[in-house]
DNA sequence: CTGTTAGCGCGTTCAT
DNA sequence: ATGAACGCGCTAACAG
C-alpha cells in the first residue's frame, strides 16, 4: 500500500506537494505536477480516507437509519439516499432499526464512533433525545418522515393527516359510514397523523358524524392481518377499511380472502403507500402515494446543504403532498 | 470531543491503558479498570474508530454491492448481509451499479480509498478483474449470485441451471412444446446458466427434442414486457413463457393482460425468483425461489469469517438449491 | 500489570 | 510556488 510519501519520494517532491496534487489544493506547478501524477500511477496509489478523515474530521460518509429496508416504501427512499448522497460524493451506511428504540441507539453510538458527517433519521419514538446526542457528537441529522418535539432540525415528511382526511372524504362521498382504521404504533408520528386525518374526515362539520372506529397495531402484515379479524368480528361490520401502511393493507387483503369477503364488492379497502409498479402487474389498492424517491432525494440534499454550512440555525420542516390514486378497491354502497 | 488522552488523564493513567481497559485488551487492574471506565462516563467519551482503524488497518466496514436495491430479491440478501454483518460489529456500505461497470468501478474505488475490510460483490460482468484490484487493495471478497473465471475467490450463488431445467420439466409434464424464454443480459452468469438450463430441459435426450426459442433482453419490467410482444407475434405462438427474473416475470404479466392473453388459460408463465409474502397477497406465479437472506448471510458470514484470519487460500463455491413452488400460472394443453 | 515511545497517512500552519 | 514540522486520535512494540 504505498502512501502520499512514497508518490511524494518518487516524485522527487515533498509529501505536501503530492498531497496538493491529488486534492487539487494549493498552486503547483503544471511540471511538478504532472510528475506526481506519473508517480502516483506507476504505484497504483489510493488516497487513505482514513487517515484524510482524522485530519480534516470530515468523513464524507452519511447514513440512514430506518425502520425495515424490506419495506417497498423505504427501499425507494434509500434509493432515492444513495443516489443522492453518491452524485455528491459521499457513501451511506444503512441500519435498521425493526422500529426498536434499542437497536436505534446502537446504532447511533456506532455512527457516532465511525464519525459520520450526517444521519438521516426515521426515529423510532417521538422524542428529541436521539437529536440531541447526534449534534453533541456534532453530527447533522434529517429527520424522515416523522415529526418531533422541538425546533432544532430539518424535517421531511408528507402530509399524512391531509392525506389520510382525503382518503376517509373518498369513501364517505361512496356512502361508506362504517369505516374501519387499522392503525399503525401509538407515538408514531406518521400512524398518529392518519389517526387526526380519519378522525377529521368522519366528524366533518358540514356532513353527519361517523362512528370512530380505530384498531391500534404494527405496520406489518401479521398486525393488519389481525386488525382484520378484529374489525370482521365487529357488529355491525364495518363496510369499508383504511389500512395505514403497505404491509397492513397487504395482511388486510389475506384476512379478507381467508374469510371469504370480496374486495370491493362486500368491503372497500384504502390503504397508505403504494407498491413500485415494477412489482405488481394490475395495480389494485386505491392509496395515497407518498414521493418516496423524492423524500430521500430531498432528505439528502438537505443534508449535504448543511454539512456545506448552509442553513445554520434554520430548521425547516418541509411537508411534502401526498397523491391519492383511485384505483379498484373500492365501490359505492347502498 | 474529548479524546483517549483526556479520559486517560482524569482516570490518573496513561493513555494505553485507558486504551486496554476500552478495548478489552491486555490486562489491567479491577481499580484502575473502574477509574477509566468512570472518567470516561463523566466526559461522555466516544472512541474515535477512524484512529483507531488508521493504526490497526482493520476498519470493520464491509460493502455490499449490488446491481440494484430496488429489486425486492436484493433487498432481502442486503437485510440478510446487513443483520449478520451488525450482529459480528461490522457496518455495511451499500452500492447500486444498476449494471453498469463504470458504476462498480467508481464504487471500488471509493471502498478501496475508505479502506473497507471486505466486499460483497455482485458483478456486473463476468470477469476476474474486480477480484484482483480488491485483492490487490488488500480487501477480501466474496461474490454473489453469479460465476466467475478464476479460483481465487469465494462464491455464493444458487443453481439457476437445475432451477431452469425443472422449471422447464414441470412445462413439459403440462404438455408444452412451444415454451419462450425471456432472459437476462447475455455473459451475466446467473442469465446465460437459466438459458443452459432451459436448453437441457428441452433437449432432454429421454424425449423430443423440442424448439429452441430464446429472447435476450435485461432484467427489468420493460425489457420483459418488450420480449413479451415479440414472443406474441411469432409464427407459430408459444404456450408457455419462462421470465429469467422477476421483474421479467412482472413485464411479461403485463404485456400479456395489455394484449388479452389470459394467464394460465391461453399462456401458462413460469418464473425466476418469488415476491416477498408481504408484499403480495395472493402469490399466483410458479417460480423458482432463491433463498434470499440466507445467500446474504452466509456470504457475509464467509466473509467475516475469512477475515478472521480462516480459510486462508482455500475458495469455495457454495451452490445453494433452489426451491420449485408451483402455484397458478401454469396449466395443461391439449 | 503499567507505562514510554513511536508512528499509522494525511493535511494545516507557517516559513521560505 | 514549494517545503518542514507538527499533530489529528489511537494502539503496536517494547520496556519494566
Amino acid at each position: 500500500m504505498p502512501t502520499i510519501r512514497d508518490v511524494a519520494s518518487l516524485a522527487g517532491v515533498a509529501p505536501i506537494t503530492a498531497s496538493r496534487v491529488i486534492n487539487h489544493s494549493g498552486y503547483v506547478s503544471d511540471d511538478l505536477r504532472q510528475r506526481v501524477f506519473e508517480a502516483a500511477d506507476q504505484l497504483g496509489y489510493v488516497p487513505n480516507t482514513l487517515a484524510r478523515s482524522l485530519r480534516s474530521k470530515k468523513s464524507r460518509t452519511l447514513a440512514l437509519v430506518l425502520t425495515d429496508i424490506t419495506n417497498p416504501f423505504w427501499t425507494t427512499v434509500a434509493r432515492g439516499v444513495e443516489d443522492t448522497a453518491s452524485d455528491a460524493g459521499f457513501s451511506v451506511f444503512f441500519c435498521n432499526t425493526d422500529e426498536l428504540e434499542s437497536k436505534q441507539a446502537r446504532y447511533l453510538e456506532i455512527l457516532a464512533q465511525k464519525r459520520v458527517d450526517g444521519v438521516l433519521l426515521v426515529p423510532t419514538t417521538s422524542d428529541n433525545q436521539p437529536v440531541l446526542y447526534l449534534k453533541q457528537q456534532n453530527i447533522d441529522v434529517v429527520i424522515l418522515d416523522r415529526r418531533i418535539p422541538g425546533n432544532n432540525v430539518d424535517i421531511i415528511r408528507c402530509d399524512s393527516e391531509e392525506a389520510a382526511y382525503q382518503l376517509i372524504v373518498r369513501l364517505r362521498k361512496l356512502g361508506h359510514r362504517r369505516i374501519f382504521l387499522l392503525s399503525g404504533p401509538v407515538g408514531v408520528s406518521s400512524a398518529d397523523d392518519r389517526v387526526s386525518g380519519y378522525l377529521r374526515g368522519l366528524q366533518d362539520p358540514d356532513q353527519d358524524i361517523l362512528p370512530v372506529n380505530i384498531l391500534r397495531g404494527e405496520f406489518t402484515l401479521e398486525s393488519g392481518y389481525q386488525m382484520t379479524c378484529t374489525a370482521l368480528s365487529q357488529n355491525p361490520c364495518p363496510t369499508a377499511l383504511f389500512a395505514s401502511n403497505n404491509f397492513i393493507a397487504i395482511g388486510a387483503l389475506k384476512a379478507l380472502q381467508d374469510a371469504d369477503v370480496p374486495v370491493p364488492e362486500e368491503m372497500s379497502v384504502v390503504a397508505f403507500d403504494d407498491l413500485p409498479g415494477a412489482i405488481v402487474v394490475d395495480p389494485f389498492l386505491t392509496v395515497a402515494v407518498q414521493p418516496a424517491y423524492e423524500m430521500g432525494r430531498l432528505a439528502t440534499l438537505r443534508l449535504i446543504e448543511r454539512l456545506s454550512g448552509l442553513h445554520e440555525d434554520q430548521f425547516e420542516e418541509i411537508v411534502l403532498p401526498v397523491q391519492i390514486t383511485d384505483r379498484k378497491s373500492t365501490r359505492s354502497i347502498g
